[in-house]
RNA sequence: CGGGGUGUAGCGUAGUCUGGAUUAUCGCGCCUGGUUUGGGACCAGGAGAUCAUAAGUUCAAAUCUUGUCACCCCGACCA
């Protein structure tokens, strides 16, 4: 998929669509429907976990971002600023009434650390008070001057993590929850293979201490998306916000903390990594519609077509028992194959076909639009059968990602093949690194690719694929989008 | 924010270089009626465009000039 047919695809199945101002999408039906779909899922796996959500206002006092923090450097050239409150007419135009400017600027949340801490604050008093597990399911704002639809937005949906902890080994512990929730979100729900680890310290969000990801490969230009990231904010916050508890031996001490998010780009690597040429691929655990079913009706022989609608309504009544998303698309003036086409561009999982030669054979013909393998089934026994194939469907778009990740990913210790393969857009290249910032930047200079991540697991001595100094650990590089 | 490209109906486009007979082309889609319906149906009729936007040059602007906006590509920046 080149990147003109990545918005194609997007604008023409209906997932988003472009607003007048840069960077800011439209999210239609069929694309907020996935959103809510994930998001509904994390929500569960977080509230199982004992988080709770909440809501912090949009607009933040520019004076909370007067603080002793590198964080203010990650946003602080893509923020919009509400400067006034009025406008009034003048000369039949709309104009910002001057009188109105305010006193204090407020910015449009670029994140919202800085209000939640200023609060936590207020909160936190005593180790009782301890932890605060808190999440919240928001829009941010970031000016980006490069955007890319559901990858790189100006504005974007997200779900912002804030935690607060008495000791150190609380935070690592709720580090580890999240860990394994964001894995399951990605692997089990969105069938997408990603390769985790920590971020150089360059590359990490600049309030934390340090930053774990998930990245993954797209399907045809082998660059890098990360998925899903966590910060251990150590007492980065809370020393910068003066949040303090008094600890059971009478003690003030500061919280230990932490945040993680996921936002509205997982749609993105959803379609950069599922994709085929036919359009979308959409994971059955988040599609919209899971289940389409088409009739093939010939007007001429009217009892085919009462005896094909009566059974259709028992399937998808019997497909609705099993909670199994349906839509049955009756338009009598698309002809069949045009739904086919339409039904595959949309990835819907499953596609029950039913005309005369199934109702003769009491079957329904069922193709999956994965690999378009066809099964016919009872009309009186599907319900597991479906659910099963649903399920392999949901693995099998796994299997094919990962096959392709694992095509796109080297292991190189040659420093000239290294960069032939980053200029080829070759996607992971796992290499040796001395740890010095100062390699890391000299390879993205001279390469474009950056450390997308450090993983444990690549313990093994070696030699830097740059500077040839003592390396104990490979790392990831690749181009990010 | 720098360099380049694009903007014509819901979508894709012709026309732009070389300003004028263009009633702004064609295909898809849309609407009406009818026949169809097992992989993008057919016939007949119909609607739909201040040619992104603002200003300028000109007797005359989709076409030339300038500003603005949006989108795309390449940089810089950035989760």
């Amino acid at each position: 998929m080149k990147d003109k047919d990545y918005i194609n695809l997007i604008i023409s199945t209906k997932l988003a669509y472009f607003s007048k101002i840069k960077g800011f999408m439209i999210l239609r039906p069929y694309g907020y429907k996935i959103w809510e779909n994930i998001k509904n899922i994390l929500n569960k796996m977080l509230i199982k976990t004992n988080h709770e959500n909440v809501y912090f206002p949009l607009l933040i006092p520019k004076s909370l971002f007067n603080i002793e923090n590198n964080y203010i450097k990650s946003f602080s050239k893509e923020c919009a600023i509400v400067t006034h409150s009025r406008l009034k007419i003048k000369d039949n135009k709309v104009i910002i009434d001057p009188s109105s400017k305010l006193n204090e600027e407020l910015i449009i949340r670029p994140t919202s650390e800085t209000i939640i801490w200023d609060t936590y604050k207020e909160w936190i008093q005593s180790y009782r008070d301890l932890p605060v597990l808190i999440n919240q399911w928001s829009n941010v704002v970031r000016l980006e001057m490069k955007n890319k639809i559901f990858i790189r937005n100006s504005e974007f949906l997200w779900q912002e993590g804030h935690t607060a902890h008495a000791y150190k080994k609380d935070a690592i512990i709720e580090i580890n929850i999240i860990k394994k929730i964001y894995k399951n979100l990605i692997k089990k729900k969105l069938s997408i293979p990603f390769i985790s680890g920590y971020k150089t310290n360059i590359e990490k969000f600049s309030g934390a201490k340090y930053t774990y990801s998930f990245e993954s490969l797209t399907k045809y230009n082998g660059k890098s998306i990360q998925l899903a990231t966590i910060h251990f904010l150590a007492k980065n916050f809370s020393k910068a916000f003066n949040v303090m508890f008094t600890n059971k031996n009478g003690k003030k001490k500061y919280v230990w903390s932490t945040s993680w998010g996921i936002s509205t780009r997982l749609i993105g690597a959803i379609i950069m990594i599922h994709s085929d040429n036919k359009g979308l691929i959409l994971p059955p655990k988040i599609a919209p519609i899971q289940v389409v079913i088409i009739p093939i009706i010939n007007n001429k022989n009217l009892i085919y077509k009462n005896k094909i609608n009566n059974i259709i309504k028992k399937i998808i009544n019997n497909l609705k028992k099993i909670k199994i998303k349906v839509k049955y698309d009756n338009n009598k003036y698309i002809t069949p194959g045009n739904k086919f086409f339409k039904y595959e561009k949309m990835g819907v999982p499953i596609r029950i076909t039913i005309g005369k030669k199934e109702i003769d054979k009491n079957i329904m013909e069922i193709t999956r639009r994965d690999n378009f393998k066809k099964y016919y089934l009872n009309i009186n026994n599907f319900k597991k059968k479906i659910i099963k194939i649903l399920n392999k469907i949901q693995k099998n778009i796994y299997i094919k990602a990962k096959k392709n990740m694992k095509k796109k990913t080297f292991f190189i210790d040659d420093y000239n093949l290294f960069k032939e393969k980053i200029y080829n857009n070759c996607g992971f290249i796992i290499s040796h690194w001395d740890k010095n910032n100062k390699t890391e930047l000299k390879i993205k200079e001279e390469t474009k690719a950056t450390i997308r991540c450090i993983p444990n697991k690549f313990k093994e001595k070696g030699r830097c694929i740059y500077s040839g100094k003592k390396s104990y650990k490979r790392v990831v590089f690749g181009k990010s989008y």
